[in-house]
DNA sequence: TATGAATGAGGGTTCATTCAT
DNA sequence: TATGAATGAACCCTCATTCAT
């Protein structure tokens, strides 16, 4: 089998070919997941969209669970490379905040099949004892970081201090993950717009200078 | 097989034990596909988990689908049940608001099995051809109506009116969908302290007499 | 189980609430089998279309393949109480003939669903091992019952002698075995008609007095 | 799966070993069919014939239905490319009705567990809601074709004119048809001769020159 | 490198029958 | 007398994977 090679961190020698045939099987399967969701996505399913056969994908992927987890690589790869540099080019709180939200949409506006497929998984996809497979390590990681990046704004007081950055991170995130199954059932949503308008929504939930409801009345 | 004489809407006079059966079948599969996830929650492990056979529960139901149905319909219904009156008893937009939060917060908390059991089905149920089965059909509703409340009190002036109330609609409802698989994760959450946090958050962010930052904007 | 005082021969004492539900229960399963065929007609859809329970029907009958024995015997016993007398009454070679092909379609015609159901019976039901039934004991008796008719006319010299009566009896049985399935096509079909062309052809086949295709030339 | 590829009318390219498997299936199929009939030929027993499992059947032919649809179809095609030379071999009406009784019987004789196998394919196979699936569309056709044989003939004055085509077609044909069940009972009937007292029979039933039962009447 | 062939477990469902009530 | 409940085997089919070529 091909693919055992790789387990170890080294770099890989792929042919050309190869290369080829494993970005044309990843391309069916996003394609297929997104479509038809991971349950009725089969091994026989994807091969029939790349037109080749089952053989195929797993001499290249040696297992399908192989093949799934390069596509959830491979996103949150391209991921982290689209957002990166976006985000530290922004030096104000507020800025970043905007630049995450509108960055993160905009990612999936740009890879939309492929986010959705990866939704797919990560919603679906479970061992055999029935415990998640990818999800969360890498989601909670994003807003871990998100948490921690409000936190530091808290701190420099650009936001404000009556919200729980926790909660905010959360509430932020889950806002940007209700947009891919939203967009599968409506391919003309306008990204652009519902970012704006959700950069101006936690803008405002963030910016100090507020009422904090709680607390203290609202001054202004 | 005894489910089908029901087709019609008209009572069911169901058996004693029937009911006992049917509540115990229909517990043991929301436990089965809250822990296990939807894709593994075959008809064979819920009978494990209910003590029973396959035939059994075919037997009740007609079919798994029909089993399945039947979990949505039900949850559907107690939500229904506890929402409706909580969020009738107030007056003003803010604690409706506030309501609609914590009343769903805690209809999760009391529920979590269950609702984490629709989750899954929602997310995954698909027909033959791909297309999702329940989901949106239901949690689109739920939507379309807290947009009508929040435009409605836009138009009283008690919400401020520079937020589209379809974002700050889909924004609540992702921020209350999150919880269950975090719930999942992390059975201490605690719901009510998280609750309160998104009632603060979202009352921020509709009461009025804020800076409106596409109008007025914060000049930093 | 009511059904076992009666393997012996003795005289069955049934109430008279028993007989109504046995004659209910053989006319749904007529009903049944004669619309979807032997395989299709299972007890569930007997029992549905009886307006009762699976239960209610192996109560009475034992057994499916106990009802269905007793559906063949019931035919048996009305065709044979249809056709014997008429045949009795009928002195000549020629109007037995005729009267043995049009009664048994008067026969076919007036019961048309209960033979269409022994029909799939006989074609379908096998034992275990694979071997057939009921079919041939029964048709075959009525198979040979002709072809000594036949032959016995033969030697009084009203039919020809050239005809083998084994073969005859069996086209003649053959052609009136061909209109159940006909009429179950065709609900329309003229079986009066039908019979008068039948008698006809097997008249003209029969009687002497014809060229004997095999041994002498015709006359004229 | 490997038969779908098929479904275009394109030429297939089988490989040497799906030809001898399929081969080699099928016939299993044609035996258990034969032997056991239509409705105890599960794919279960069918696989034990062949010496095989279950997948591999489905592997070839996609389903049950799709081998029981070859089944048919194989026979079908051979069924004319045996009769259709011989027909025409035939000028005259007598010489092509004796053909077609002997032709048909030949054929029957050689082929006589595949015809078994269609004929109880025929007579049970039945879409979900009852109705026949094969049996009447092909039967139909070849009682037309001989239906309009024996009229042709009779426009010519080589068959007399007073029997009614469409009657003589289906007794012509139920006689041939009643044969299959007849030689599965009795494995050493004498086909041939049977095929030339048949063919003697509906010889002396067509041909002119004859009294007519309707008009100059038999004189008992 | 790639394929076709085969495997075997597991999927949901139907069925005739048994049993307690 | 009748029913509802349950059983367990058998049904056809899908699936990821293995293997020889």
């Amino acid at each position: 089998m091909r693919s055992e090679k790789r387990t170890s961190g080294q770099k890989t020698d792929r042919t050309f070919i190869e290369t080829a045939r494993r970005a044309q099987i990843m391309a069916a399967a996003i394609d297929t997941i997104a479509e038809l969701g991971y349950g009725q996505a089969s091994l026989a399913r994807i091969a029939e969209t790349a037109g080749t056969s089952k053989g195929v994908i797993i001499y290249h992927f040696g297992s399908k669970d192989d093949l799934v987890r390069e596509l959830v690589a491979e996103l949150s790869a391209k991921g982290r490379a689209f957002l990166g540099p976006r985000l530290e080019a922004e030096p104000t709180g507020a800025g970043m905040l905007r630049t995450y939200i509108e960055s993160n949409l905009s990612f999936v506006r740009e890879n939309r099949n492929h986010v959705a497929a990866v939704v797919e998984i990560a919603l679906n996809a479970r061992s055999d004892d029935g415990s998640p497979l990818y999800d969360f390590s890498i989601r909670e990681a994003g807003v871990a970081a998100l948490r921690q990046l409000l936190a530091h704004f808290q701190g420099t007081g650009e936001f404000r201090a009556d919200f729980d950055p926790d909660v905010m991170a959360m509430v932020i995130r889950a806002a940007l993950d209700a947009v891919p199954p939203r967009l599968a059932r409506d391919p003309d949503l306008d990204i652009g717009r519902y970012g704006r308008e959700l950069a101006d929504l936690f803008q405002a939930a963030t910016h100090p200078g507020e009422s904090q409801p709680g607390a203290a009345p609202p001054v202004k």
